[in-house]
DNA sequence: CGCATTCAGTTGAAACTTCAACTATGTGGA
DNA sequence: TCCACATAGTTGAAGTTTCAACTGAATGCG
């Protein structure tokens, strides 16, 4: 390998603070999550994409894909939410290897009694933390990472700007 | 609970956006470190720590704190290093319910022989995708939200301005 | 001192994630 | 048609993290 490009004091110090803040940011929203709801935030992930597809269903491979999952962490994800009677496992008629995944009534109601807490989260410890240049420097920023790291655009729940207001954010 | 103060568009999106950033980021780091070394990023951090203290040697709960972790998940990780012949427990003289682990060579040199390979991973997916403006946008915000977050400065080895060059970084 | 409390760290079980193997179905070409 | 191969999803075991309970040692105070 060719000689390493080590990390000048600035670039060090910048990662360094950038690695702590979201791991403390994220642990921060899933203890309070958890606190407030017993939920956790892949539960709370998988809730949210249901309760936007269609007839809130999705086949098991988009919701794994749009919740940036493996396919056998979600298998066995939604058989716990199952066993909770969050969501209803249901067979394809065209393809019969394939499976549905459907939120329940009582899923959609967890869902909506839980996102205020986790909106309220991520408002005052992100959100209320920047001013609006920062928020949109960052957005900058991370749109940037997502389109070098290739993220495929069935994750893109996020860029469809159908990211409607009152809607349990993710 | 008073009325849920909802996320905007421009929110929504930005928040979404900055989630899948991360978890993609932090989802190939791992990947490419764990690709070319073997290592998780867990282990990782655990050796840059202690090649950092002096005599590559710390206190158990020290650090835990300073690689953000349980006092559990650590005495389980570092019993797996251990195994691998990385790390070695040793008693404490002073105080004879603590614990302190260090660093073997085999350790130094594993973490020697990794490093190189992570920076550039870092290097490639972050810093390298940033404007020098940006990076320290970047900087900004993330102390913001590491003072909002109340990090205690034990955790701080990022804080302490020794983040010297030619160092494994984290 | 004697006893309650706190502290440092470990432990084992439960919960979750990862990995590789597996079932069953669909698809395309000779 | 028949077979090789790809796809959708599940499964069980192994690895990791979390949680609560535990050991043993220090601390504080009557």
């Amino acid at each position: 390998m060719a000689e390493t490009r080590w990390l000048d004091d600035k670039e060090q110090v910048a990662w360094r603070t950038f690695m702590v803040a979201v791991t403390v940011l994220f642990e921060q929203l899933k203890q309070e999550l958890n606190a407030s709801t017993g939920l956790s935030l892949t539960d709370y992930e998988i809730l949210v994409r249901l309760s936007e597809a269609d007839s809130r269903c999705l086949r098991m491979s988009e919701l794994a894909n749009s919740a940036l999952s493996s396919r056998s962490r979600m298998s066995h994800a939604v058989t716990r939410l199952e066993q909770a009677g969050w969501v209803r496992r249901e067979g394809c008629a065209t393809d019969k290897r394939g499976a549905f995944a459907t939120l329940t009534d009582d899923g959609m109601a967890k869902l909506e009694s839980a996102a205020p807490f986790h909106v309220e989260s991520v408002r005052r410890h992100l959100l209320d933390q920047l001013s609006p240049k920062q928020l949109s420097e960052l957005e900058s920023i991370a749109r940037g990472l997502v389109r070098h790291l290739g993220v495929e655009s069935s994750c893109g729940v996020f860029i469809s700007s159908s990211c409607g207001a009152p809607n349990p954010s993710v």
